[in-house]
DNA sequence: TCTGGGGTCCTAGGACCC
DNA sequence: TCTGGGGTCCTAGGACCC
């Protein structure tokens, strides 16, 4: 059966480019003695955050822990992750495929996008040709791989990239796509997880091309529009376009972090959050963002978790004015002699900081204390350390109770006017799905 | 596989309004 | 008190991704 009705007027040449074992790449890069050596990263937490490819080969993989890791492979060597140094790479690496065209989408710190419509008469050469100059140049300026897959769009060129690797390269061409779904099995279609997969297979559906060729309202009705937009990119027909827009903000910053060991200990879990807290406002801060809703959950040992969410009545970029609601949340949700492992930070209704409005009747000066300290505990930790200054809650040392007063000035940014506190917190609606 | 951390987008259904 | 129809906005939660 042949899917696909081409209109060649409009078909598209997009190259998707994706890394190979980019963090240990990149170290490989930079220590040239760890070439052909097992490398891994992800010392900082015990588990491995990338492998490099002679480490895969022992079977050391992404996720195992160091101690395992460490088992299989004693001469492994173990490198932190170091993200500063990556991404710079990551932006050389880009800046190399922008010198081809504008029209690039830095997916994430290791895939890029790239369109290169209308390209072969500027070049003189085919799309072949110049995804794998592009190619050519990063291997060559930057010593790390990454492998290439060029089609008619942006699903079927990441199928292509993930096809050979490393280093690979693969063009599915109009007349090639059907051979090629069809040895593609629905788990690798991006955007096809677990989920979907086993729904399409209780439909008797095994590859990619057993997807392709279903009819475009039973595709639709099924999966609805995100279905349908795969169905459509599979068959070479491009409907999702390579996005040119830096990706510069967020709609939220949540941290979670979990514990070494499961706690009881409320005064520890307290401490843990607050320090969440600090981690998601500093990073707020540097995107020069404000913060209108806060959620915040424990997570039991058994991976349930439940939380609070509460809505600030005015947006803020200083800890200090949300601490109280979040205090309130905390032992509303901490129950004594259960076991938690986690804590979670979700700041939610994010909006740019670069205008400043303060109602009449707000303490404008206690505002701007706050955010004055708030931009000297930034300076301070970015020049000694992150957390070298913290709140003193954070240090586990808040023993005696918050005590709650009309007129504090947090309490009365934090609550939408006309609300009390017991009304606000007492909504017990579970957030996050991790 | 007993589960790390940080994100985005879509959708059904409720609230509220005319 | 029950009854119509239609629109918008918001939210919780599902599903996926790197």
């Amino acid at each position: 059966m042949q899917p696909q009705l081409l209109n060649l007027q409009h078909s598209k040449a997009i190259v998707h480019l994706d890394g190979d074992s980019f963090f240990t790449s990149v170290e490989q890069s930079i220590k040239p003695y760890l070439k052909g050596k097992p490398v891994v990263t992800g010392k900082e937490r015990g588990i491995i955050a990338c492998a490099s490819y002679e480490a895969k080969a022992l079977g050391v993989a992404r996720g195992v822990t160091l101690r395992e890791a460490l088992r299989i492979c004693p001469d492994l060597t173990v490198l932190p992750s170091d993200y500063e140094t990556y991404s710079l790479y990551s932006k050389r690496m880009f800046e190399i495929m922008r010198r081809y065209t504008p029209v690039v989408e830095e997916y994430s710190i290791d895939e890029g996008f790239i369109d290169l419509t209308g390209l072969r008469r500027i070049f003189r050469t085919s799309y072949e040709e110049i995804a794998m100059r592009i190619q050519r140049d990063i291997n060559r300026e930057l010593d790390i791989t990454v492998s290439v897959g060029l089609s008619l769009s942006k699903g079927l060129a990441k199928l292509g990239s993930k096809f050979r690797k490393p280093h690979g390269f693969t063009s599915i061409d109009g007349l090639g796509i059907n051979a090629f779904l069809e040895k593609t099995p629905l788990k690798k279609v991006w955007g096809f997880g677990h989920n979907t997969v086993n729904l399409l297979e209780k439909h008797g559906l095994k590859t990619a091309l057993d997807f392709v060729v279903k009819p475009e309202q039973w595709v639709e009705h099924l999966l609805g529009k995100t279905g349908h937009e795969i169905w459509n990119e599979l068959r070479g027909n491009s409907v999702n376009p390579v996005n040119t827009q830096e990706k510069s903000s967020y709609y939220t910053i949540s941290k979670c972090k979990t514990f070494t060991s499961p706690s009881s200990d409320r005064d520890f879990i307290w401490a843990k959050l607050v320090r969440n807290l600090e981690s998601a406002f500093i990073k707020l801060r540097r995107h020069k963002l404000r913060v209108r809703a806060i959620a915040v959950a424990l997570r039991l040992q058994d991976f349930h978790q439940d939380g609070f969410e509460a809505r600030l009545n005015r947006p803020t970029t200083s800890i200090y004015e949300v601490i109280p609601v979040v205090r309130g949340m905390f032992e509303n949700l901490y129950k004594p002699g259960k076991e938690y492992r986690a804590t979670m930070v979700v700041l939610g209704k994010l909006e740019n900081d670069d205008t400043r409005q303060y109602e009449f009747f707000e303490d404008r000066l206690r505002i701007e204390t706050f955010e004055a300290v708030s931009r000297a505990i930034d300076e301070t930790n970015r020049r000694y350390g992150k957390h070298t200054l913290s709140l003193g809650m954070s240090l586990y040392l808040d023993k005696h109770r918050h005590t709650d007063r009309d007129d504090t000035p947090c309490r009365k940014a934090c609550l939408l006017p006309g609300e009390t506190k017991r009304q606000r917190l007492n909504i017990p609606r579970l957030m996050l799905s991790v």
